[in-house]
DNA sequence: TATAATTGTTAGGCTAATCTAACAAATTTA
DNA sequence: TAAATTTGTTAGATTAGCCTAACAATTATA
């Protein structure tokens, strides 16, 4: 069994790799800016997660999770998404209120109680925020995601989630009328300064670089082309 | 903000004291043994909690909760119960399996959790064991309750609740035909070893002293009664 | 009321998780 | 490539909560 830190080890870690689309490993100074520690804390735990063949560590080295470290990990952002779920859907919380709860959540010990939630809430596939929920055999559906900067001119895309979970940014993304599964097109890209014109319900805006950076769409445009 | 074993000994000094029918104080010994840690550890705490204000407590003396003290603890009971009911009637956990995970879900910190449970499960005023919720207030509806062997010949009562709430016992107490609500008819005491003839449902059954003990009732008749 | 049993306290240690301060390795930059 | 910067590690301390072993106070019993 495993602690409640060592748990929030493993979850950032795999965030920080796994669910990354930059990289694929994280240095111990990452790892505790990441967890809000200093880094003397993290190489401690570093070095203990190691030991117990959770992680991949090698001293001055970069950091991964093990196959049963990502298991672990897998459990721990099934439960936070579910709970999200559960708290948006049923109790009526709003977007930017359910991950500060869900935090907690997360680490409630018993197998009985999430698969009987998952049941509750009918086997969802995205949380409130559009991320994947693990299903109960930890398996991850990886969609094509990317974040709206990238998407290409001219095509339609659809809002599945978000990168900055704040609340500020959440109350800014909804202030702009967006919400997950959401259509957004790209009208265009400003020379001057780069900002992106974009269409959400028929009402026009121009965002930033890096509001859209935190914006991550699937594009079905994109994804049937990849698949060739 | 209390920590999570500063929360259990505030539960288990309100189960001892204000929730027993025997005692309105409690010995470091027996705080201990409620919690299972042993006298030593629990004398640490009785000690730090007498700090903060949240007991009474001199040295060798028994232990009580200040008027803080029982506030938090009514809290803690309080989301203990409404966990208990969520999984009860929203998660199919059958009734012996409802404590042990409500022992971790009543440490999670979030007013607007708690209040939004209390309303999705309709306000309830029992728990699945038949323990009164406190309100959102703090108060308990202090009803008339007394166990199964005080109860007089002849009477009916209705079945509010259990003293052990361990697993061996619930099941006991289903493999009768009891549970909460169920009316049960005392039909006479057995001079010769003092089992309690009991009818449940039609069906007669014969209880040890003991057993009876740890089942808690209330009784309109005796109720009725008692109100002049 | 003296002795025995019970109950409660203290001192000193342990572990998990954190920190600061000093240092060492690796990487970047000039 | 040497110096500067960044990144990572170590040693030593701290805190919460627990333990054992020794002891002290209280209560029950002879
Ligand atoms: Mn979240
Ligand atoms: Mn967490
Ligand atoms: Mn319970
Ligand atoms: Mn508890």
């Amino acid at each position: 069994m495993l602690s409640f830190t060592e748990e929030n080890y493993l979850k950032s870690l795999f965030q920080l790799t796994v669910e990354s689309n930059e990289k694929v490993e994280a240095g111990t100074n990452e790892i505790a800016a990441h967890l809000g520690v200093k880094p003397a804390s993290a190489n401690d735990m570093l070095k203990k997660l190691k030991d117990k063949k959770l992680i991949h560590y090698e001293k001055y080295g970069k950091s991964t999770l093990t196959k049963e470290g990502r298991k672990y990990a897998l459990e721990i952002v099934r439960k936070h998404r579910l709970w999200e779920t559960f708290l948006y859907e049923k109790l009526e919380f709003s977007w930017d209120e359910v991950h500060e709860v869900a935090e907690q959540l997360e680490h409630i010990q018993s197998k009985k109680l999430i698969d009987k939630l998952d049941k509750f809430l009918n086997y969802p596939e995205v949380d409130p925020h559009g991320d994947a929920i693990p299903n109960a055999k930890g398996e991850l559906e990886i969609s094509q995601r990317k974040s709206l900067l990238e998407e290409e001119i001219g095509h339609a895309c659809k809002m599945v989630g978000v990168k900055d979970n704040s609340a500020a940014f959440l109350q800014y993304v909804d202030s702009i009328g967006l919400s997950i599964n959401q259509i957004i097109r790209i009208k265009a890209r400003e020379e001057f300064d780069d900002l992106l014109e974009i269409e959400v319900n028929g009402k026009k805006n121009r965002v930033s670089p890096k509001f859209a950076e935190n914006i991550i769409i699937t594009c079905s445009e994109c994804n049937r082309l990849r698949k060739n």
